[in-house]
DNA sequence: AATAATCTTGACCGTTCGGTCAAGATTATC
DNA sequence: GATAATCTTGACCGAACGGTCAAGATTATT
């Protein structure tokens, strides 16, 4: 009873307690992703974040000691989007609907987060200094259930022969480049970004193509 | 008569001359690409570079005054093999082995030039800050005329209808991310670069892949 | 051999970086 | 309302940065 009494009170106090931090964490992660995607790890300042953030440096250092630790925090909060973008594809069955489904949501994703892909494609591009461990372990095993499904959507002849983690890379490649090449292809593109609708023409032919091209469709 | 012999002696004395300097520039240039691929611009520093080349970094400033110049040098450098790679793309007819080459080129150069890929992207990803204006004026007119080339096929049936400039996109993206995400890749292949043969296995399967995606093949 | 041009170098400079600190302001607890 | 915990902040620090400079070494020219 008292236990009970005194845990309530504990975990309220704690709620409360963490009101102000975490509040200020998230407002100071915005700012850094937003930094960090803008001018890289090293181009980023702490006090460039902090000035984002609306916060004196200091302020950012009460919350996150190290420059390093922030920024493995942003990157701890994309690699978790990374994997969850593959629930479509587990969800399905049929190979043309789990892959159209996972293009199209790493389609959206680059649309709607490309500074999270710019920050990750940055870290792959330094040869991942510090989520390399976790791409051995945690993003490996990952790979390894997927492409566990697509080889068995190839033995059932649904699809070609092929390999199945460069057809996974393919897909991360072509995804990721209209959010990491993005000022390319606006460059190109008499300086504008893509348009919805043309954004959706290039969802729906790289989606086309990549089908038809491992012969699930036809 | 003594015009030309001037003539000859400057152009002599001038290319003696320039021997040092060009020797230097090459061995400074070297240093460069690899620490700006390795560190990215804002983490290359001229010390790093100085010592990569084996001079006092008091040198490397007698020939490149500021860290921005030779950084642009590098980048012309490699915006010059990006142009030339589509060499193959223009001498063929057939849109099979025009894209066939094309694509095969710039997998080659993913596979031989990874630094200079590298250097690309990182430019790119931080907006292009200092070739925006190259890519919209040489890049965007280099794409216009593989552009039409491109719409002529799909207007003789030899390839399916589709945005050239997105299969263009495609390309870059799926050819580059070989040299770009080379340290995901490894950690994603028991942390071993990929071998000769697995590299000529996913050029044979991203050629195919994308020709008969687009209708080429059959 | 003398002179001019080019190249080399250690020492140095102002600026900015990531990070610290102590003192004060605010909030929670009893 | 006193006390403790948490949060806020301007001032500050050593290190490293890009870049300069003057003086000496080397090479080219006559």
């Amino acid at each position: 009873m008292k236990n009970d009494e005194s845990l309530v009170k504990v975990r309220t106090k704690s709620v409360r307690k963490n009101q102000i931090r975490l509040s200020n964490e998230r407002r100071i992660l915005a700012a850094a992703v937003k930094i960090f995607a803008g001018f890289g790890y090293q181009g980023a300042t702490t006090r460039k974040i902090a000035e984002e953030a609306g916060i004196p440096k200091a302020n950012l250092h009460y919350y996150f000691q190290t420059k390093e630790q922030l920024y493995r925090r942003v990157l701890d909060g994309i690699f978790k989007d990374w994997l969850a973008a593959a629930n479509t594809f587990d969800e399905c069955v049929e190979p043309i609907e789990a892959l159209r489904g996972y293009i199209e949501t790493k389609m959206e994703l680059s649309r709607k987060r490309p500074l999270e892909s710019r920050i990750w494609a940055e870290e792959i591009l330094r040869g991942a200094p510090l989520i390399q461990h976790e791409l051995e372990v945690t993003l490996s095993a990952w790979l390894d259930t997927r492409v566990k499904r697509i080889t068995d959507w190839i033995n059932a002849g649904r699809i070609d022969a092929l390999n199945p983690r460069i057809l996974m890379f393919m897909i991360w490649a072509v995804t990721q480049h209209f959010a990491d090449f993005e000022s390319q292809i606006r460059a190109l593109n008499q300086q504008q970004n893509l348009s919805e609708n043309q954004f959706k023409e290039a969802k729906h032919q790289v989606t086309r193509i990549i089908l038809k091209g491992i012969g699930a469709l036809d």
